[in-house]
DNA sequence: GCTGCTGTTGGTAGCGCTGTCAATCAGCAG
DNA sequence: CTGCTGATTGACAGCGCTACCAACAGCAGC
């Protein structure tokens, strides 16, 4: 490829070294390991570097190294606020360290899982981030075939990949489901949109609760693959109520609904939670200062994508963690919506 | 580099070319631009690569082509809500295109911001996309030296470093008042959190419409750095009606805002709107839904992400918009929430 | 003086791909 | 049959950086 001469781009790693006075592999060591060089060379290439404003060039650091500082995350959905909180816990858990967050959005979709798996082999990531555990057979294949360190979060499980931070949204789901038949609650709906893995490990819980209680009743169960919205939860709640006259508490598999059921409740002037108990999932900031305050669950999302990238980098610079599987467990956040009969003020 | 013979690590072109029985220069015009080879080459050098199961190395492509395929994004936040739904249009926009989304959190700081441009430089990115119009000078001289496309997202405003995308939040802001004015409400109150320059902005349209109808009392106006939650809208609206026990409206510069002021209106028994009308900002999903429901501003968050990067795409492939300033206006949704004194049913 | 060590530096030889430009070839008018 | 055009194809020479040694200085121990 004959460039033209040297022409004046971008500055060089050669033309600071040039005027450092040292070789270019040592003005390369300078920006890796500036430690490896005597205080007087460091100083040289430090000023020569700032005083032509070198600017490294990464795609042939990449080639030349063979390795990226690139962490690479799939996650299934932007609209979903959960992984707001995931998202913010990965990036800010990788500040101040080399590596980039290169984050793609899976759509629910564990065929374009797949299809962006094979896209990150093209880049060699130092590190991935998956979400749950149902991949496809290929999907597994191509992380095994990855060699670098690969995080799946949201949810534990057996047969980690690699390395899982996440909780049981089983068990979640159970103790919430558990704690409204403590105080009495009988008829409890469930009301779940999307209906993705995780909601459906959280509808088991729901179910093997209730049917323990000789509770569980088909009718009591409504679901939509429709995307979850705070819109949505009033309108589920309206068809459930049509189907259950009688109902007196709801689980919902997220705070949307939670809170969109409350609205209806409002707007039906059905007191909460004297007639219905709600109970959410997640614990969103906003169901501590609805009126009547919301009862959740409370999941640590933010830790989840903190604790991946951590044990990510930790594994890519060889640290590898003791525990592969971190269980961040979960948090039932009782409020007035599911104070117990006769007990609701506040 | 003398790597021991050819290690049979990943796939490279030349193994595909030559199992397809062509020059390797032959099998990279397939990947770029498969139309340029005849048909018999083409299906020869498709089916090597899929036999090998070949991953172009982007590293070498971006070292060699001297380009990447790589829009930076920075934002300010990941917490606010909002930019969920800006990049939600941005990756939808971007999906089908062979551009990589690269975004990064400025976190409300314009240092951090030229910091991050800096970084961007080493990447020689496609196209950028930066927020709002408050850069440092630094900041637009090394936008104004990278010789990329950029688009600024989220306002407009005079003197583009390039390409724009969306609206007066002056203009917004001033409407959303001027409307509570025209409905009879005079003592109006604002609550604004976080106070970037955008929610200042807003400050101003706010200001200039009670200025204009005689109504302005620097008292109505309560503003705190914090971040914004929903938690703090019921703070602040205590606060705000400690000091202005007579407030009949409230102008929220965001619909997190707005709700936490609704609930604790139910919580001490203010009846929404009788007493006090409240509008809020973005329109996010649940101001519709809420009850009574929540009037607001609605910003077209979505649009101006996937607009933002339509016009980079196509301003990166020579196909330069019209239009370098794209105005995507707003809109009032009225709802109960600041209906008329005495026509609040619905 | 010699050996062996540690710490620092430099030379060589690519990493895997593509821009440039020249070469080749089929098709067709003259 | 020649000359010309446009469509395909290929050779060459790097892109800017770093891995892998080798070299060398300085020093301690024998």
């Amino acid at each position: 490829m004959p460039r033209k001469g040297r022409k004046l781009g971008p500055i060089r790693l050669t033309e600071v070294a040039k005027l450092a006075g040292v070789s270019p592999i040592t003005a390369s060591r300078f920006f890796r390991n500036p430690e490896a060089l005597s205080v007087s060379k460091r100083v040289r290439v430090e000023s020569a570097a700032r005083e032509l404003g070198y600017v490294p060039n990464l795609a042939a650091r990449a080639l030349a190294s063979q390795r990226t500082e690139v962490i690479g995350v799939l996650i299934p959905s932007l609209t979903n606020n959960v992984f707001n909180d995931v998202l913010r816990g990965i990036y800010d858990a990788s500040e101040g360290s080399p590596y980039t967050i290169q984050f793609v959005n899976t759509r629910y979709s564990i065929l374009q899982e797949e299809r962006l798996l094979r896209l990150f082999q093209a880049q060699k990531p130092a590190g991935l981030i998956v979400t749950g555990i149902n991949q496809t057979e290929d999907s597994r294949a191509v992380m095994k075939a990855m060699s670098c360190p690969i995080v799946q979060i949201m949810e534990t499980g057996p047969d980690p990949v690699d390395m899982m931070v996440g909780f049981s949204h089983y068990d979640a789901a159970f103790a919430a489901v558990s704690h409204l038949i403590s105080h009495g609650r009988k008829r409890i709906g469930f009301i779940g949109a999307r209906m993705d893995p995780r909601v459906q490990r959280r509808l088991d819980g729901y179910r093997d609760a209730m049917k323990g209680a000789a509770l569980f009743d088909p009718n009591l169960v409504l679901t939509t693959p429709t995307p979850t919205a705070m819109t949505l939860g009033g309108t589920l709640l309206a068809d459930l109520l049509a189907k259950v006259p009688d109902l007196d508490a709801v689980f919902c598999i997220n705070d949307d609904l939670a809170l969109g059921v409350l609205f209806e409740c409002q707007r039906r002037s059905i007191p909460v939670p004297e007639k219905l108990a709600i109970i959410g999932f997640n614990d969103m900031e906003f169901m501590a200062s609805s009126f009547p305050s919301l009862s959740s669950v409370r999941t640590n999302r933010y830790e989840m994508g903190r604790d991946a990238v951590t044990m990510l980098i930790d594994a890519v610079e060889g640290r590898r963690p003791d525990k592969r599987v971190v269980d961040l467990g979960f948090e039932l956040m009782i409020r007035q919506s599911s104070a117990p009969h006769g007990a609701q003020n506040n």
